[in-house]
DNA sequence: CGGAATTGCTTGACAGTGTCAAGTAGCTGT
DNA sequence: ACAGCTACTTGACACTGTCAAGCAATTCCG
């Protein structure tokens, strides 16, 4: 074969995508996805080890989105360190919100098995990106409290997100924005200057 | 014994916990939880609208359930206000783990008719138990921003540990304790002293 | 070059699920 | 006594995930 023709792997993948956001995970069935694909209800069998498996697919996909969402917000923060880490934290807040269902997937579904190995390396590199941007407010060695403060906080911010989406059962008057709790975060914390060693340049 | 006040509503709310405590979500069905509770596949349709409509009943419960282990967490905490927030918060974390299938109806599920009044009371309730937590800690009026960081960061702590289950896979040495997350967000406060004399004349 | 094995998918079946319609036993009120 | 109502049962339907068998095309290899 001249060119590598889109696998129905990745097409079956891509269906499921398109069922979950549209449906949510109720819509996202096994027959649903292959008959999107155009196939047989079977056939996605042959690709992955059941629903768990499709799930476990779509999963390591979304990581990949993740860990590349929270990049870029990450290097729209500019070289600001306190705006990096607002970066990062607003391209995770932003992925929750737009990709909820994959958000779930990653984070929520019981089917998706997290101890598959192909799981980890973009799990891993979201972290490290979080961890990076953490750390100019240690003392210079990754300060594993404040990365775990900072992460939970995050994921706690957004999952409250999804839950209360009834405007009338929230206990707030205004509800206070995600950078407001790093910064009630921080407050402990001495914000690193931008650029500490070099004599005072002005940003470009 | 002669009398038999118990309603088949409560029976049928009872064993779609056991079941829910034993197999998790899956092993959650409508027609398990019927013939648990020794009834027909179609008896819980006239106590229930529906799959939906047993699982917010559940729901309910277990929000009862929860602001009580949230509220005896408090009252562990003694008088120290931070003591108290920190069993405020460790009631919180305790009742996720115990009663993760319970913990995942309240916040997650999205079979759960979050807009029913029957969530409304409980819920309230355990978010005031919070929010009265966290008063020593602003200067007398609710400080939203606080009791949300405080929420997102115990809710995100909580729903973390559920996914980071696989010790290989967790990023951390050592996980950090909730109570040091706590004091890290705490850190850029004044500590309320323990019985304040003139609670409204602190230091401004 | 030609059978044989493998791959990729289809077809069909099965148990299990939620939901609906119809039926029934038992109690209640008049 | 009788009508009506409540609480459930029975049966059916469409849909789900999974498994076994089959089949056509490709690849292997002797």
């Amino acid at each position: 074969m001249a060119q590598d023709p889109i696998s129905l792997r990745d097409v079956l993948i891509e269906a499921g995508i398109a069922l979950l956001e549209e449906g949510g995970m109720q819509a996202l069935t096994l027959r649903q996805t292959a008959a999107r694909a155009g196939v047989s209800h079977a056939a996605p069998a042959h690709h992955f080890d059941g629903l768990p498996g499709l799930l476990t697919a779509m999963a390591a996909h979304a990581f990949k989105l993740f860990a590349d969402a929270i990049h870029s917000g990450r290097e729209a923060g500019g070289t600001d360190p306190l705006q990096r880490l607002l970066g990062t934290t607003e391209g995770y807040l932003t992925f929750a919100s737009q990709h909820a269902g994959l958000f779930h997937l990653m984070f929520i579904s019981p089917q998706v098995n997290r101890a598959d190995p192909v799981l980890g390396p973009h799990a891993t590199r979201a972290y490290q990106i979080l961890r990076e941007a953490c750390q100019p407010f240690g003392d210079g060695t990754p300060d594993e409290t404040l990365e775990l403060a900072v992460w939970s906080m995050v994921h706690g911010y957004a999952m409250l997100g999804f839950t209360a989406d009834d405007p009338q059962r929230r206990p707030f008057h205004r509800r206070p924005t995600f950078a407001e709790l790093l910064a009630e975060l921080l407050a402990g914390r001495q914000i690193p200057v931008i650029n500490p060693l070099a004599p005072a340049s002005d940003t470009r």
